[in-house]
DNA sequence: GTTGTACCTGCAAATTATTGCAGTAAAAAT
DNA sequence: ATTTTTACTGCAATAATTTGCAGGTACAAC
């Protein structure tokens, strides 16, 4: 099947995308198309159940099982994070949307953004001291908010 | 039910953590009282199965939910920890066996253990800007390690 | 173009974790 | 002691995620 029509009709994400899977011998199939898609369109966070909602509309025929898989080829590419802040739900979120991360208040569900910034000194640190490539790019923190603020956590 | 037999007989885990559930209006329970055991008794990391496994042994009654509940309690009031090694399920820790965390290698799994001062810089930068007390007790990171390295990260 | 190999996917089943509910029991109030 | 309130647990149902398998398809080598 030709997924792009003529040439030069596709988006650089996915000439990118596409280059990066056949590095590794995988291919670009129209499933992973339409994940791909709606991952991209989200500005912000979203989750295997949202991705597969909007896939289906499309294209009944895809499995959740396939979202899900997709979703680890990506993250294993580094293309998306995945992120657990709370919910229930994992949420994903395009690499190259930009690095942030988020405190997670474990008493209200608070979510207060972070800049990437915040982590770059730890990460520097884990790669001079133990050689370990950390992928700190989208964390999820908990902890306790200023509001909700306990003495639980006062030893750590 | 007498849960300690006469005075004095309970180590003093016990009693700290029957005074901790008291101040929350929570009690302590055979079944608490036993999965804090199976904890305890776990040098290093439990998971949620192991755990029943344990307990089910001398108590047949018990609920794999009631090990769950047991767990988030616990975590909420800071005596054990929670977190995510890979190898599909979470791992618990008891809070007060020493603060530590754990590089894990998205590529082969391997994990190296990390020191809880590592991160203590974070945690005060995370205090003292966004007045957030993180929880960072006891942290799984994840990336690639120094055999596995490789340049998918390098943007981060 | 046939063959071989590796990849991809849908389906169903299995795993891990969470939630609602109803019955029971403990603690507090009367 | 009785009533009231609140907490705890087993059970069953649900939700989120993962895995095994078998059929299908792309790609390279011959």
């Amino acid at each position: 099947m030709n997924l792009f029509g003529r040439k030069s009709k596709q988006p650089d994400n996915q000439n990118r995308m596409n280059e990066e899977l056949g590095k590794k011998g995988l291919r670009m199939t129209p499933q992973r198309l339409m994940i791909i898609a709606a991952i991209e369109k989200s500005d912000n966070h979203i989750g295997a159940d949202e991705i597969y909602t909007q896939v289906v509309e499309k294209y009944p025929n895809v499995n959740i099982s396939t979202v899900y898989r997709t979703l680890d080829v990506l993250e294993e590419m580094g293309m998306v994070t995945k992120t657990d802040l709370g919910g229930g739900r994992v949420q994903y979120h395009p690499a190259e949307k930009g690095h942030h991360h988020h405190l997670v208040c474990r008493e209200c569900g608070k979510i207060t953004d972070l800049d990437e910034a915040a982590l770059s000194v730890l990460k520097e640190t884990l790669l001079r001291h133990y050689n370990f490539v950390a992928d700190l790019r989208h964390m999820g923190i908990w902890g306790y908010c200023a509001k909700c603020n306990r003495q639980v956590v006062k030893e750590a």
